[in-house]
DNA sequence: AGAAAAAATTTACACTGGAAATATGGAGGA
DNA sequence: TCCTCCATATTTCCAGTGTAAATTTTTTCT
């Protein structure tokens, strides 16, 4: 029964394995052109021998994006150990947020493609949280994050998340040009403007901010 | 010799035949499932006649993708003529932005997949720099895009599109949750805070900011 | 009318993911 | 040791995909 120790199979570990050739053939080839046959035959295995581990493809596909969101979530980890809380712990994990999406830019597609992922996948919606969730916790900390900040601190963390993620996603698409050593013309941080809140801000705005509805203009 | 009069052929005008059957089937079944021959049997044509108009399904997904960007450009030039130059028709162009995408989700990830379509294509590049090219001149516009602001108008204008565009990709992927009626937890003006820059901007950052160089921190 | 060109079809091929039946081989019990 | 049991992997098959080549149909031009 013990469902534990139950590895060196045929092959050894076909589930690891095929995450592995997986996550190198998307960078390889990109998202589009990914094919199963391909990666199971990398491993050296059928076709078919992958339905014993995931559900079809796009159960590949979720364990792949699940790993993707671990690495992402790392990369950002580390600006936040190497930096006391505040602004350049901030701005450190930004720069993780993009460094990953640009070093691994087919995997960042898939992570965020849930076109592609199977629908109510727990380990990757938990994957996902916590990558997000470590972005969350440094805007949390911020002093300019405060309740009585218009739209509260969701649309704190949404502010900064949109600006990061739709950075790095014009930055992998092309729409914005990358220097000739494949660097952003800025770093994610300097992106990222003075994110308080205005002096003037409700005097630039038409109509007082009023609560968390509407969307139409 | 003369290719203008060239219609009213077998079909009739074949290549717009398909560019809006390929528009509705992207929007019904999604853009990993579209199927070159099942757009061409919703036309009533053989699944090689395309072939005559497009390069192959690459090709269809361009003009289509082009056509994404005029209706794209068009949704946010409305605000554009309804609203004084300033903060209000900034407001109307985002909001038109995120709520082209919100209403062809489909449609605008094909417009930002550049793994799907033609390379170097030119019609493409002129409808996107086209769309883009609205919400820049509106942000040109505005008193607090200063020359001497640090990191020039470049850096406020992908400032800008980077957080439109980003809350547009979360909320079309979900990871922000909608209300149920679909609408946004906050309109794309809503989510856009003051965007000027605070007085305390160098204050808050590490180091000042120099120029746009350097990718890591 | 006849030639030339454009448009569309037929046929064929190398792929893809998935389902079903079969074979393989290690685990645990007699 | 033998002998089931069952997870693992393979073989075979199928419907579907995009693309290329040869062919037929239709329009246009001389």
């Amino acid at each position: 029964m013990l469902k534990k120790n139950r590895k060196k199979f045929h092959h050894g570990d076909l589930k690891a394995a095929l995450i592995a050739a997986g996550l190198e053939e998307l960078e390889e080839k990109g998202l589009e052109s990914l094919s199963l046959r391909s990666i199971a035959a990398r491993v050296g295995v059928s076709h078919t021998a992958p339905k014993n581990h995931f559900d079809g493809l796009r159960g590949l596909l979720t364990a792949m994006a699940t790993v993707g969101f671990e690495q992402h979530a790392a990369e950002m980890q580390k600006g936040v150990e190497d930096h006391p809380p505040g602004k350049s712990r901030l701005d450190a994990a930004c720069n993780g947020y993009v460094r990953f999406a640009l070093e691994n830019p087919e995997l960042f597609k898939l992570m965020f493609s849930s076109s592609f992922h199977l629908a109510d996948d727990q380990a990757l919606k938990q994957a996902g949280w916590a990558s997000y969730g470590i972005l969350r916790n440094i805007a949390h900390g911020l002093d300019w994050d405060k309740a009585e900040a218009p739209g509260g601190p969701w649309r704190t963390e949404w502010m900064l998340w949109s600006l990061v993620h739709g950075y790095a996603m014009l930055l992998i698409d092309g729409e914005i040009r990358r220097e000739e050593d494949g660097s952003p013309p800025f770093r994610a941080d300097e992106i990222m403007p003075g994110f308080g809140y205005l002096p003037n801000f409700n005097e630039m705005r038409p109509e007082p901010f009023q609560g968390q509805r509407r969307s139409d203009d």
